[in-house]
DNA sequence: CATTTGTAAGTGAGTATTCACTAACTTATG
DNA sequence: CATAAGTTAGTGAATACTCACTTACAAATG
């Protein structure tokens, strides 16, 4: 794990996620970093061991600061309904600003081998179901969600829909407004998971 | 396009499922392929002219399986909740027994290389949203499915849990039943979308 | 204060390896 | 014997990464 991040390596996954946005997850090699960065080749690995540890930064970053983005943002007394809708309104205004993060978390292809990356990977949809868990747990408590399906189910199909979502805007080169279908997605969704149908 | 298949080309694209499966999108190499049909590396390029070629016979062949499969199975008369039901369990089916596709299908690995070869995997999509699409417009008419979120969105929202139910399953390396676990979470699906949350 | 020593952050020219793909030749088969 | 299907032995381009060396600046020391 790297403990803190110096204002370099910052620069550096900063670069990482411009490419990844211009050219995805392929595009994405030290010769182009280092061209990016306006640098040779050897100057990255002053500031990382290795590709992976690049990849790694730039995802631990989003994973952190997306939790305390949601924690935040979690703190104050709301409805469930509230949380529930700020939560992907928030995700969705995060993702609009850094697209690349879209690329690099929704895409396999990043290092397939690695398992560390895949973990990674993983750990970032844990941080997003942490945050989400209590808010469905508590809305099927207010009798305001259904508890005719499981809590975990529940999460499982508005993940689901979000990802696709995601993946969605992604494949169309980010063209269309991310912030309005998605928005209109989660209401959908809300709309399936609440009690009464209205 | 591929008008019709050889029997040498299709023990290859079977080959490089295999390949799929076991070794990711990174492992599926025209020397690994080789290997794998135990001839030599030149040899494949008898059978066609390039690796996206083969890469696209493969989804290709997905796609016109998967789109026979279904009108077959779709032909008789039924509620629409039996299609439903039978066209995710038929697909659960036909996924634990070639899991090769689930990587092909659902790794952006293969994508951003080329375009072809990511409009035949929305092609796939598409083949499966095609067969869908009239199940729930059915369904809605007859008052069976809700009527509160559009057919689109319904779409999207099953889609998109079914994507994540394989994204789990092959991040796992097929570990869990997806045949269980599949069909507990249509069920679930179905249980929200029901007119009636019974 | 002047000089030595240490270090962070660069450079450019490499490394070995892997990739998809090709040319020329041989063998098998109908 | 003509063609299809295989082989050997390459190609150039790309990859992540390493090497010896340099520059600029900071800290320690006589």
């Amino acid at each position: 794990m790297m403990e803190s991040i110096s204002q370099r390596q910052f620069e550096i996954i900063e670069a990482a996620g411009r490419i990844l946005t211009r050219a995805g997850t392929s595009g994405l090699t030290i010769k182009n970093l280092a061209k990016e960065m306006k640098f040779s080749e050897s100057a990255i690995y002053r500031h990382f061991t290795s590709k992976e540890e690049i990849i790694i930064a730039l995802l631990e970053y989003l994973a952190l600061e997306m939790d305390t983005r949601h924690t935040s943002l979690l703190a104050s007394e709301q409805t469930p309904l509230d949380k529930f809708t700020r939560l992907f309104r928030n995700q969705f205004e995060f993702f609009k600003e850094h697209p690349h993060f879209v690329v690099a978390v929704f895409s396999d292809g990043l290092m397939e081998e690695s398992s560390r990356i895949n973990d990674t990977i993983l750990k970032i949809m844990g941080v997003k179901m942490k945050h989400l868990r209590p808010i469905i747990i508590q809305g099927q408590s207010e009798q305001v969600f259904t508890d005719a399906v499981s809590a975990e189910d529940l999460i499982h199909i508005v993940m689901g829909t979000f990802r696709l979502q995601m993946y969605k805007w992604r494949v169309s080169n980010f063209q269309f407004d991310i912030l309005q279908q998605g928005n209109k997605m989660i209401h959908s969704v809300l709309t399936l998971i609440k009690s009464d149908k209205r």
